[in-house]
DNA sequence: ATTTTTGCCATACATATGTATGGTAAAAAT
DNA sequence: ATTTTTACCATACATATGTATGGCAAAAAT
């Protein structure tokens, strides 16, 4: 990337990042304008060619919203991982979202999904390791064979899912321990979410 | 989700996603009725208006290109995966995608990267196992300690990258296995791209 | 000391864009 | 048989949006 950002202008291009990522929609200048209190959209414009000029945005003239982000030093983009998962202990939830990994922008989150950091080797039989971070969707309806998060009796699981009748029945990746069976409506069990998948960044994994 | 979509409001919607899971930057309806040869733009605004009722879509009244995608049942896209990994083989590329994964749409990939399937358990001490996908930026400058896969004398490899003098070194994760020293313009070697995440859908995973 | 860059303002303009309304015809649903 | 939905067209309109130009002041670079 050729030239630094200045404060202003590197705020406006995570705002721009922001708006991208989590609605999907690229900001205009007039909500940028707004956004940062300028009275006018030039001030944005200008804004705009000189991070457009220091590369790391492509602008498309003309065309509304036509901001594409250039993905080099901005790669990776934070984003706030919630707590922690660990087979056999409590799920873990962050007070202020402390951690945060280095997703990146290629991995843009649902507005309603939200990441959990797993920790210890309990989850190896799903090929899950310390590290990784799952992607969880709490409002998906599970269907047999969906890894599930769920806290049962106060620990929190990952387990596949399996809905009988009247019962629910939690399956290891493992298949030397029995699958946990659950009736409906017992009080101790609450599911968290379908996890939708396992993302792992290469940045700085310990080997 | 409501309703199901008619043909030609599947194919409008998987336009959209992949407009903005391609450039980042939503369709305007001028630019969908011209994909799709129509005359006008009020034939596009009546489609969307259709798929908005049955619940896929949320329109930003006034707001340019203001679509919003509703994931649900569209939580994944197909993404073509365009070859095999295995290390000691050699990189396999399929002559037409014939493969492709359900890629969630939380993971965007950005033009230029391509992902790659991992088969073989050759990449386990990197916790990389069959079935995985790995997310390659071949327009990436890799820094030291980096994943990186590439080619080296007809076989492909995923290992850290260093970078010395002269020298380039691929380092294994498990510490038993001595690194690979390269010269830096030895022909036989060829970078492919830095891996910058790996993807595991839950989707279907062999236990 | 002088020039360039940064950071904001205002006004004006062209057009990109969404929207409204009305019409036609075939297919599907009732 | 009648109504609704689908699938297109055309014309017209309001405004959202990007752009051009000029001006001003402070900070930074030369």
């Amino acid at each position: 990337m050729s030239k630094e950002l200045t404060n202003i202008q590197q705020k406006i291009l995570d705002y721009i990042i922001d708006r991208k990522t989590s609605i999907g929609i690229p900001p205009s200048l007039a909500e940028i304008a707004e956004n940062f209190n300028y009275r006018n959209r030039a001030t944005v414009q200008q804004h705009l060619a000189s991070i457009e000029r220091k590369g790391y945005i492509k602008r498309n003239p003309k065309i509304a919203r036509g901001i594409e982000v250039t993905l080099e030093e901005k790669f990776f983009i934070p984003r706030p991982v919630i707590g922690e998962v660990a087979a056999g202990n409590p799920l873990t939830i962050y007070p202020d979202s402390l951690d945060s990994i280095e997703l990146p922008t290629i991995a843009r989150m649902p507005k309603d999904s939200f990441l959990l950091r797993v920790k210890g080797d309990s989850l190896k039989d799903a090929y899950i390791f310390t590290g990784d971070v799952v992607i969880v969707n709490p409002n998906l309806e599970p269907r047999d064979g969906h890894f599930v998060t769920a806290v049962l009796d106060d620990a929190a699981v990952v387990k596949r899912f399996y809905k009988k009748s009247h019962k629910i029945e939690l399956h290891s990746e493992n298949p030397e321990y029995e699958p946990i069976v659950i009736e409906k409506d017992y009080s101790g069990f609450k599911l968290v979410g379908v996890v939708v998948g396992v993302y792992r960044s290469m940045e700085r994994k310990v080997g």
